[in-house]
RNA sequence: GGAGGGGUGGCCGAGUGGUUGAAGGCGCACGCUUGGAAAGCGUGUUUACAGCAAUGUGACGAGGGUUCGAAUCCCUCUCCCUCCUCCA
């Protein structure tokens, strides 16, 4: 959410920057608004300041016990321009308050001009796509094959996009999560959580999925007004909602392996094959509540911890800066790490870092106090990573000519030494 | 699911219709004291909105109602605790 105050002091600004994020709301709307409440209010607060003051004398009247009929009757009448005015700054400021939370976050200078995934910038690239002297076969053949991954039966048992991992598929999928976590915990400072999967829409709201995301989610019944989370970003990010943090123990460094749900609405037919697009995953997400004046180059050791990720796994890969109108809703600036996975011939998207700066904090009241004064944190995320496209990654540059697929070295210890799976395993 | 109890400031805790934004305590900050510290003493210490400011208004789990006036009375919801029931 944005602050009303600055939108106020810059609207033509704030007009600008939120329609080259393909925002539809109408800032002049939101500006008038914010104007006729305010004028309301001061309004309503005279009125109050009236009645709060005659009441203070009706009180002191009875006390002596002499006649405030008259008074009473006065303010009887103020009481209902009161309920009136204040009835019409609700009706305002609910109006006001939709607008708002309907309003993309402003992109940080450092972000690129543009409309399309082609004006992404690449800021670096890592590593070299595998030589090879054989025809590689792609993921789901070769999987299937190894009997690691059963699609027939995810789709038999939920639909598609619900793969089964099996056997040696299983665990290496478990290796990969754990490995994530040890290397977030043990290496670089997290404390890692296990967060519900379900959710309440104000958690939904905070991170900013709701409302204006609400046909991305699985939502369950009406009754009980909860989502299945669609990444760990949402319950970990509302942990500290409506908290105070210590300043001096900024950033604190949260990470949670999670399940994630997606309906990917508006996107079937798309990457459909094997792992590409699923409706749930495995992720193991980075969260950082940081100092607002330190959370960009906390953004960048982020962006550090998810690609020393992909290096360890000796997987080529690359790291877009998103531009303005294909960043997420709530960021500020994103990073987006992409693995090449040579038989698909292309790359894939497999984490996205972002600093939302104070966005998702006002939403969720995440705040630290900073020289006695309350300001809010700056929250930043990131995949390290979401596993599937991992796994794509893995089957197209790990696999040998003779259908078998070696296991990257720095998994082998969470595979119980195994150095291969082999097809007739 | 049934019965009961409870949600007040950073924390504990008083307060059942009228200068109570809230006693008292703890904690914290600053000052005095000290060689230094502790103790002691003094002062300060919620937040949102409007305003240049003085100031005004709102907020005692949330929302609604009664009243000239609500932390205090009524209704609905929510969360927590205890007991019973059920269950991995």
């Amino acid at each position: 959410m944005l602050d009303i105050r600055l939108i106020r002091e810059n609207p033509d600004f704030f007009a600008t920057e939120t329609a080259k994020r393909n925002s539809a709301v109408d800032i002049n709307q939101v500006v008038q608004l914010d104007a006729q409440r305010r004028q309301k209010v001061v309004e309503v607060d005279a009125l109050k300041a009236q009645r709060n003051e005659a009441s203070k004398k009706i009180g002191q009247l009875k006390k002596a016990g002499e006649d405030a009929e008259s008074a009473v009757l006065e303010m009887r009448q103020v009481g209902e321009k009161i309920a009136e005015l204040d009835g019409e700054i609700r009706q305002i400021a609910q109006e006001l308050e939709e607008l708002i939370l309907h309003i993309p976050n402003v992109a940080h200078e450092s972000v690129p001009e543009g409309q399309n995934p082609e004006d992404n910038v690449v800021e670096r690239t890592w590593g070299a796509p595998v030589e090879r002297d054989f025809e590689a076969i792609d993921h789901k053949t070769l999987g299937e094959n190894l009997n690691i991954f059963d699609f027939e039966r995810g789709a038999k048992i939920s639909g598609s996009g619900f793969p089964v991992y099996r056997g040696l598929g299983a665990r290496l999928e478990r290796a990969l999560i754990q490995w994530f976590l040890d290397c977030h915990t043990q290496k670089w400072g997290f404390e890692e959580v296990i967060p519900p999967y379900l959710v309440n829409r104000k958690s939904m709201t905070g991170t900013g999925q709701l409302p204006k995301f609400a046909e991305d989610m699985y939502a369950c019944d009406k009754d009980d007004d909860l989502f299945l989370i669609p990444t760990a970003e949402v319950p970990v990010t509302n942990f500290f909602a409506d908290e105070i943090l210590d300043a001096k123990s900024l950033p604190q460094k949260l990470c949670a392996y999670s399940a994630c749900f997606r309906r990917e609405a508006g996107s079937y037919g798309k990457d459909t094959r094997g792992l590409l697009r699923l409706h749930q995953f495995n992720k193991v997400e980075m969260v950082y509540f940081s100092h607002p004046e330190k959370s960009w180059e906390d953004h960048e050791e982020l962006v550090g911890f998810a690609e020393q990720l992909l290096q360890d796994l000796g997987l080529h890969y690359r790291v877009l800066n998103l531009c303005k109108g294909d960043l997420g809703f709530s960021a500020a600036k994103c990073y987006d790490l992409e693995v090449w996975a040579p038989v698909e011939n292309n790359w894939l998207e497999v984490s996205s870092v972002s600093n939302f700066v104070d966005f998702q904090a006002r939403r969720a009241r995440i705040r630290t106090r900073i020289d006695g004064k309350n300001t809010f944190a700056h929250t930043l995320n990131g995949s390290g990573l979401a596993t599937p496209r991992v796994m794509v990654a893995i089957c197209d540059n790990y696999q040998q000519a003779d259908g078998s697929l070696v296991i990257p070295e720095v998994l082998r210890p969470y595979m119980g030494g195994l150095d291969v799976i082999r097809p007739d395993k």
